[in-house]
DNA sequence: CTGAAAGCGCTTACAG
DNA sequence: CTGAAAGCGCTTACAG
């Protein structure tokens, strides 16, 4: 069974592979009978012609794919409502997703070069050389930064202020000596350190000591050693990197026979399945990610010059989810 | 800055772009001078030369893309940590991963005939029809069964078995009436049938009555309803879809002010974090998604005829993490 | 041992 | 309004 190539749909409507090109790709600047257009979208259907997208991208010199740049440690339960979302939105303009995860596998300049993507998606920041490169190549590079970012067309999740979120919430509800759980793991640093810096803003914007900083494992012993120094400190609210953190911390609460929210006050981000029906409900900082997602594929489209528009930032990114745990 | 082809690697080692390919291809059944194959190399590597992986793919009739196949709903915490080692994994072979999500986007059939992947691999069943189209066009397709499947190169998650683990260790506990929590969603409905399947057989196994099975949604309502049909049925032990579903169950048990395990033993299936932390600490049953995907990849290279063997299974794909819950 | 040439399937100036 | 021809970058028979 060989490939339907344009010139079988070429030969069975009697039009050359010009025409079918030109009605297959719906150019405007070619005038074409109506009759002519509808014999080469029949033939095409009929056939079950589906251009080959090696061949577009050797005559375009760039592909159809675009090239979405995870970092190598999992970015947690929102990653894959991302790539859902991206692939479902940047589908229907004829896009495919290609995942590369930095971690293992090839070099990163090797793969875009290869592939020549029309557009890198970058979750994870990446040496500048590669950026300069692509962009030399003419390959857009669209980026979330974690904050503000030089770059026009960047979604910058705006991480210290989900921590600033964390920490007005917990002050509004009477507290003056917080903490921050920061995650064990270093290549979370990243997000870690600016959502601890946005802790760190409120607390001097509301004349409350800076917080005191631990790194909690995901298990009992970890966080109980965390709270117990929190304890001798004076703390009575946590502000934790995310929600499974934060339920580590709740465990070593417990373990520590301390109440929730009575002694001790907890909030977390991501919102994620177990924050509701933990003990206590975690309050918690839910993230739009349909929307970031949303987002990202409209700054992609519009890379491509395939919008009108610069895409508006969706409004609400995130927000507060009271429960509780505070 | 235009394109480095294998012409200009050519033109800089003063051979012919034949040789340039034989060099770079490693062909074996051509002889070539040491020094001509060090030549070319040496230029190759100056020139920061990248084969074109479109014209790679138009000349072969299929790309190094190794098209994966999701289902519309997310698999949970695993999917991510299963594209991440899957990727890694095909990358030493030059393959890439296309991850295409099935809900919404474009069909199917015309993403692979426009990406001619060298492989599908499918975590989601989809119709026959498609399968055998992809086999016609020369395209191997591997897919994770659900359970046994008459495919030879498939690997299949034992779900059954799995249920069927949960199931043997309440019993073994002591349990005779037990309750399957399955989860609301629908579309979890094959996985979710096949763990209850294995519940199922293994009760029957055991001599002890059928499980109680009621569905759970991810709050403390539903569970708390599902935990007062369970009393009044007289169930002492839950076997929960996965750990999510186990969380929402224990806190229906909280709600209800019983006692875990004393009361009702409840157990799980993922290991997420949060079951390690939870109140109290959930038994589940873990499983090897490394493993898997160290698996699925050496499926798709044996597919491939880049493996020299047929992959092993895995020996220990899943087993129990007990804790406090049971 | 190495080179000239064809062809994979597409799009787009360029003629008619 | 439509067609013949070139060329994107690669690999591989086929000559030499």
């Amino acid at each position: 069974m060989a490939r339907v190539t344009s010139a079988d749909v070429a030969r069975e409507s009697g039009v050359s592979r010009t025409t079918v090109s030109y009605v297959l790709n719906a150019r405007k600047d070619v005038v074409l009978t109506e009759a002519t257009r509808q014999r080469v979208l029949d033939a095409a259907a009929r056939l079950g012609y589906t251009p080959s997208a090696a061949a577009r991208a050797l005559r375009a010199g760039r592909s159809d794919l675009v090239l979405l740049v995870l970092p190598d440690w999992t970015l947690g339960p929102a990653i894959d409502t991302l790539i859902e979302h991206l692939s479902t939105a940047l589908a229907t303009h004829g896009l495919s997703v290609l995942v590369h995860i930095r971690h293992g596998g090839r070099p990163l300049d090797e793969l875009w070069r290869a592939v020549t993507p029309c557009v890198v998606l970058s979750l994870s920041p990446f040496p500048a050389a590669d950026t300069r490169a692509m962009q030399q190549a003419g390959i857009p590079v669209v980026g979330t930064a974690l904050d503000d970012d030089p770059q026009p067309d960047v979604f910058a999740v705006p991480q210290a202020s989900i921590g600033a979120l964390q920490a007005d919430h917990l002050v509004a509800r009477g507290h003056r000596v917080l903490a921050y759980a920061a995650p064990h793991d270093d290549r979370l640093a990243a997000f870690a350190d600016r959502r601890l810096a946005g802790v760190r803003a409120a607390c001097e914007r509301h004349r409350v000591p800076a917080p005191e900083v631990a790194s909690v494992d995901l298990d009992v012993a970890s966080a109980r050693a965390a709270v117990d120094a929190w304890r001798a400190a004076g703390v009575t609210a946590v502000a934790a990197y995310n929600d499974e953190v934060a339920l580590a911390v709740l465990a070593g609460l417990r373990d520590a026979g301390l109440d929730v929210p009575g002694d001790v006050a907890v909030i977390g981000v991501d919102d994620i399945p177990a924050a509701r029906v933990a003990a206590p409900a975690l309050t918690t900082v839910w993230q739009a990610i349909d929307a970031q997602a949303e987002h990202l594929a409209a700054a992609v489209l519009a890379a491509l010059g395939l919008a009108e528009s610069t895409p508006e930032r969706p409004d609400d990114v995130f927000h507060l989810v009271q429960r509780a745990s505070t």
